[in-house]
DNA sequence: ATATCGCGCCTGCATG
């Protein structure tokens, strides 16, 4: 059906790949992509086919021969895009259409070519996108003026990001190009909030969403060894080994030191008892090329096992073929996580895939026994863009004055107040945050209009303009002149200390500080490397499945014996309260001899944001995330009151907000251009981003009931 | 050292 859709070229494209048959997300696109013009997002698993369900109808539809670039792929990957660019260009062959990427390390001699003719289909990043209408406005519309399709990858990944709206901001900005209109094809992972990603697209109402549920079939077992100190129990990577030496595994602990760790002693097992000797880790510190090589490893090896201890970085869709193994070591920090990871498994042969999730402390254990439900339930995080990123809309002020040479303000005012990144900014902010950019000079009125100034010269021509998200300087690891990788200063940056990167252990021999280099070479024994981080934001449903886990007697035969066992122990030490049968919004309060222990169960933002106001009132009140839980000092029965003062400074927090970010300005660290914004305007972002205090307001009024119980001895 | 991760880049000039 949907195959005859297709045109001719692209009908033997199909027949030439042997597919037995076409995708049941592809048949889908095919359909409605031809038959419309809408905009779409298309949402199913990993490795199911979704970008040839984008570019079959598209190619299909689009006719090549008419000048200019007629569509457009952007991806927050050039990893994804060089991937992409061979699959895309096999396809184009059919139809002898140029395929262009257009990236920072993409062939300069390749992106002149195509000024001088603009035709085909170019691969772009949002930065190389930013960049080209900051420095080459004129290419924007040589290249641009004929387009008809923009396709998204990976639209969760922007979903919920301040790079979302940056990319938001630049398809409305893309928007006034062409003469008519180009329609937007999304390509996204299951996702929470599907009215959210029809926003993205800048036009909710002609977006429509095409889904694919399909899950994965996985056997899962979660297996439990308590940690003493911050390493891996011995028993646990002893475990772990004899699970996956004989697969092709993919190990997610949850950050780059343990993902070193993992990697480094499985190897020294592996070498102990004759195993292979296929153990790589996989994160953002580990050289580029070095990552190249382990992700062709894993895709061109179809015989031999080996393991990746991996960070995020193997969430997205870089291919690296399919892994009969994934592991989870702790909980991992969200359930749209969780779904990518499990997402990389899939074996050919109708053998369902193996999940296993290990846990070093009962915590985590339920943590990750209350996402792997959620996961079942089809629950995941619905992610909303911020509805007042003024950071952004300052960033965008600026580009937008670049690209322009200067216009007038009025002009200016109208055309952020137009964008769909910005949809709830009102005119009068917008002049509030102009003004502060002319006091800052880094803009100036010239005549009637607006220019950059000369203090903003430097912004706007600075390297680091094009992105919205801050780097920490990095020190090279070299060793015989090949780089490793790359670490932060830390207090182990010494000679002679010894450390792990991209699997293997090295001595520091040398470190040049002005350089940022780290001559290392190699050695027997170190220690993980140290990286710095805030804790990752977990939803208040997990809490909630969390708690509701504990007071429940479920039992799960997913779950090894000593899991089984730590979970009851966590159940005995919340066993003496008076549960009611239907959950809603108790929440536990174990009183011990010198203070109590409140469970809020509740997200990360709202724990944040209780904190605040604890510290706002000058309650000592040490907070413990991994538990949701906070010391306090106080006797139970003054908790009802102590809320309901809570709850005030929770309706007018402007005030200490203000005196914290002038405090502490380094608060606004996570938010790039924030710090040149005025002060309300970044009480505001720290509100709204950092920050829940509607969720803890709300938390604050309808926990009605706390229980709580003395501590059994 | 309480504690997640990840993403991007222009221009000019030298060298092979």
């Amino acid at each position: 059906m949907s195959f005859d859709l297709l045109a001719e070229p692209i009908r033997r494209y199909v027949r030439d790949q042997r597919w037995e048959t076409l995708r049941p997300i592809q048949a889908a696109a095919i359909q409605h992509i031809l038959a419309s013009d809408d905009n779409f997002i298309l949402a199913s698993r990993t490795a199911s086919g979704k970008t040839e369900a984008a570019f079959l109808p598209i190619l299909s539809k689009v006719d090549f021969r008419q000048p200019g670039v007629r569509v457009l792929y952007v991806s927050p990957l050039i990893a994804l895009i060089n991937d992409q660019f061979q699959r895309v260009e096999e396809l184009c062959k059919y139809l002898d259409v140029r395929v262009t990427k257009w990236h920072g390390e993409a062939s300069r001699t390749a992106k002149k070519q195509l000024i001088q003719h603009p035709e085909g289909i170019v691969l772009i990043t949002p930065e190389s996108l930013e960049a080209m209408f900051v420095n080459a406005p004129y290419s924007v519309k040589t290249l641009f003026s004929q387009l008809q399709y923009v396709v998204v990858d990976e639209i969760h990944s922007f979903l919920g990001t301040d790079r979302g709206t940056q990319l938001q901001s630049l398809l409305a900005r893309l928007g006034a190009v062409p003469a008519g209109r180009f329609a937007v094809v999304g390509l996204s992972a299951t996702i929470g909030d599907y009215a959210e990603a029809k926003r993205f697209t800048g036009d909710a109402a002609r977006t429509k969403v095409l889904l694919d549920r399909t899950g994965r079939v996985m056997l899962t077992q979660f297996r439990y060894f308590p940690a003493t100190g911050a390493d891996l129990p011995l028993d646990l990577l002893k475990d772990l080994y004899k699970q996956t030496a004989t697969s092709k595994a993919l190990i997610f602990p949850n950050s780059r030191g343990l993902a070193e760790l993992i990697a480094v002693k499985l190897g020294q097992i592996a070498g102990r008892v004759g195993g292979h000797a296929n153990y790589f880790s996989h994160h953002s510190s580990v050289d580029k090329e070095v990552r190249e090589y382990v992700e062709h490893f894993a895709k061109h090896n179809q015989r031999q096992p080996f393991c990746i201890a991996c960070t995020s970085t193997l969430e997205l869709g870089i291919d690296i073929g399919s892994v009969d193994k994934v592991v989870q070591v702790n909980a991992a920090h969200s359930i749209a996580s969780l779904i990518q990871r499990v997402g990389r498994s899939g074996r050919r042969d109708g053998e369902p895939s193996q999940l296993l999730l290990y846990a070093t402390d009962p915590w985590s254990l339920l943590q990750s026994l209350a996402c792997w439900l959620l996961y079942q339930e089809g629950f995941v995080e619905p992610l909303r863009q911020a509805r007042h990123p003024y950071d952004l809309l300052l960033h965008q002020a600026l580009s937008i004055t670049k690209e322009r040479g200067g216009l007038p303000r009025a002009e200016l005012l109208r055309q952020l107040q137009a964008n769909a990144a910005f949809p709830d900014i009102a005119a009068p902010e917008i002049n509030d945050i102009l003004d502060e950019l002319l006091r800052l000079d880094w803009l100036e009125s010239l005549g009637p209009e607006l220019i950059i100034g000369v203090a903003g010269e430097f912004v706007v021509n600075s390297r680091a303009f094009y992105s919205v998200f801050q780097t920490e300087p990095a020190y090279k690891v070299v060793h015989a002149g090949n780089t490793v990788g790359e670490i932060p200063y830390s207090p182990q940056v010494q000679e002679n200390e010894n450390l792990l990167l991209a699997a293997r252990i090295w001595k520091i021999r040398f470190v040049d500080l002005a350089a940022r280099r780290i001559e290392v070479v190699p050695a027997h024994d170190g220690k993980k490397p140290l990286f710095f981080g805030g804790a990752g934001a977990v939803h208040p449903r997990i809490r909630e499945k969390m708690l509701h886990l504990l007071v429940a007697d479920s039992q799960y035969a997913e779950l090894d014996a000593p899991s089984q066992e730590a979970l009851r122990g966590l159940r005995q030490e919340f066993a003496g309260f008076a549960w009611p049968a239907q959950l809603t919004h108790e929440r536990p309060v174990i009183v011990k001899d010198q203070h109590l222990v409140l469970y809020t169960f509740t997200g990360t933002k709202i724990n944040r944001s209780l904190a605040f106001l604890l510290q706002c009132l000058d309650v000592e009140a040490p907070y413990d995330e991994s538990t949701s839980s906070f010391s306090l000092c106080l006797a139970p029965t003054r908790l009802p009151d102590l809320f309901e003062q809570l709850r005030l400074f929770a309706d007018d927090v402007e005030f200490h907000l203000t005196q914290a970010v002038t405090a502490t300005p380094a608060l606004l660290d996570f938010a790039k251009w924030s710090a040149s914004l005025p002060l309300p305007q970044q009480v505001a972002v720290l509100k709204e981003r950092y920050y829940d205090f509607g969720g803890a307001s709300a938390f604050l009024r309808d926990t009605v009931r706390l229980l709580s119980q003395q501590e059994s001895v």
